[in-house]
DNA sequence: GTGAAAGCGCTAACAT
DNA sequence: ATGTTAGCGCTTTCAC
């Protein structure tokens, strides 16, 4: 039992299969109402549906695109998911999700299946990734964005998506300053990460610009996790002299820092202002509320796919079209961040 | 600059494209080594990697698949597709993502999309759907597997995966009544939902098999989400006395549950016993650590994506193939649960 | 062992 | 306003 072709319904509606086709690509302007209803009712009554298949072997546009991310578990990822996925269904596009699980060889493979598959983009957005796929992409004329965080961009001609820290990053240490801290710590991401650096940098550029010499604040790498932070926050109560605010790489960290300021029976925000990045769900949902710069997520995805769609309607060239754009972050205020307490350092108990 | 075709390669390896087609699937049978080595060089040397969609048009086949999820960032589904996604590169598959968002008519579109892509099947496994979506990938001969917890399945010919919550729940209910606990309460997810149903169902009769009467237990509904757990917590606050122990329909509710107890002083687990369901990652994650109900979501991935593939292998019949299968779920011992307050119910403080 | 030719289900000139 | 004819890039008989 097979699918149902345009030659069927041609004969169907005694028409050909050219006619057929037109009037499935809405070429309306030469077709005599009456044939184009008579088709039509064909189509219904044999419940035909093109096969995208066949018609992108001929157009050479499948309508797909394939997205690389590094794990779609991380709660990061979902939300950019969707902003793709939204703005491709405007479209009529449909997405492959491809999950890397940091593993560049993985990557690769997909990088290859999705060529196979003709699809019409790719949309990189894994923490890191391997230049080798970006030449293979290249030389198979798949037009990429990138998110780009990773060093390994410059150089090459890709169109990327870059996200701007600095701004939310500063306007937090304003908030911060503005209670009253100077005593700063950041707990960073994994340090190889070059958003890890560019995290760290804006912030320490940040507390710089208020008088503060950024080598007195302690860096202490977590691994964007939860007991990540956990174990960073461990390691800052053996500091001689505790900060009063704490800037983590992201909300997990910060997360983590709050489960372990509560095991230790710190009080944030009285003795600890605690301070995340990303803007996850799960921030508006701890004891206390975090504080944190948003990362527009959704936009990042929603961009990405437009700036795709950008290439893609440019008259494909022989050389490569780039577009970029900065995504701005900005500070969301809750409750994990107040008023730096005055006198001594924050007391420890248990 | 378009592609390198199979005639290229042909042209450039002196043989006619039904060998160099011949290497390609690994027909090496009847080939003469030295013809396939020149065949291969050439492949190399001219880059050439065969269009899938070409490919797909004479094959019958696109070596992908469809999965429909109500909503990624729900933490349930990104599990499930990594078991999909990895059983299903293990057969050299890709996998179309697609998020209904709870909307009915935005799953049938994908499901449209789906078929006109010809993907070899599809993976249904939004919490609800519709029965016009079976009826469409049925029309079109396209094999689907269900994740099953809607009524609307039955009656139909699809294929399923089952999820067997009374297992878990029993053992569940068994751990907590070997701690002397007798008053019990249940939060639920959105009452319309089998799922919801099935789980409560599955709570009350284990309840009843130690000899407490179903109706005496409060059920609340929630919403499946944080802020459900906190808003039926808050609820039963005011019934006349509180349980001591309290099985949410999932972890996000235990959670929403554990923070509001947290914020009534209500110290758990030596007041209130909490017992979630799926075992999340946060659920390790929180204060205290979540006892839970694993749902092996991973296992149903693949498991999916497995009997998706058994029904690919079988020659399609005009009938449709149906395969089904139970999947177990286990409890998951943490800190929100442990012996019931002796004497009084607990104190509410605040 | 290898080639020629037909065909998969469409679209897009070019005719009429 | 509609039909005819080539392809698109492969796979697969069927010959030789």
């Amino acid at each position: 039992m097979s699918r149902t072709t345009i030659d069927e319904v041609a004969k169907a509606a005694g028409v050909s299969k050219a006619t057929v086709s037109r009037v499935l690509s809405g070429n309306h302007k030469h077709l005599r109402t009456s044939t184009r209803l008579r088709v039509e009712k064909a189509i219904q009554a044999l419940n035909f549906r093109p096969s995208s298949v066949a018609r992108s072997l001929t157009s050479k546009r499948t309508h797909t695109v394939g997205v690389l991310v590094a794990d779609i578990s991380n709660p990061f990822y979902p939300d950019v998911f969707h902003g793709i996925e939204d703005s491709a269904l405007k479209e009529g596009y449909s997405v492959f999700l491809c999950n890397t699980n940091y593993d560049l060889a993985r990557g690769k493979h997909y990088i290859q299946s999705l060529i196979d598959k003709r699809v019409d983009g790719v949309l990189i957005m894994t923490s890191s990734f391997s230049q080798e796929w970006l030449v293979e992409l290249e030389r198979s004329n798949v037009p990429v964005i990138l998110l780009d965080w990773e060093v390994q961009t410059r150089g090459h001609n890709v169109s990327t998506i870059a996200v701007d820290f600095q701004r939310g990053i500063q306007a937090a240490v304003e908030h911060l300053v503005q209670w009253g801290h100077r005593r700063f710590a950041h707990v960073g991401g994994p340090p190889h990460l070059q958003t890890s650096k560019d995290r760290r940098t804006a912030f320490l550029q940040a507390v710089a610009a208020h008088g503060i010499d950024p080598a007195t604040v302690p860096v202490i790498d977590g691994n964007l996790r939860i007991d990540g932070g956990r174990q960073a926050m461990h390691e800052l109560l053996s500091l001689p002299e505790l900060p009063t605010a704490l800037f983590a790489a992201n909300d997990l960290t910060a997360l983590g820092i709050l489960l372990e300021t509560r095991a230790h029976g710190i009080a944030v925000p009285e003795q600890l202002s605690v301070l995340g990045l990303d803007d996850i769900w799960l921030a508006a949902q701890s004891d206390p509320p975090l504080t944190t710069v948003a990362l527009p997520r959704y936009e990042i995805g929603q961009l990405a796919m437009r700036l795709l769609f950008e290439l893609l309607e440019k008259p494909r060239a022989d050389y490569i079209e780039v577009v970029s754009t900065l995504v701005r972050t900005t500070l969301v205020v809750r409750g994990s961040t107040g008023p730096a307490p005055t006198g001594e350092a924050p007391v420890r108990v248990g």
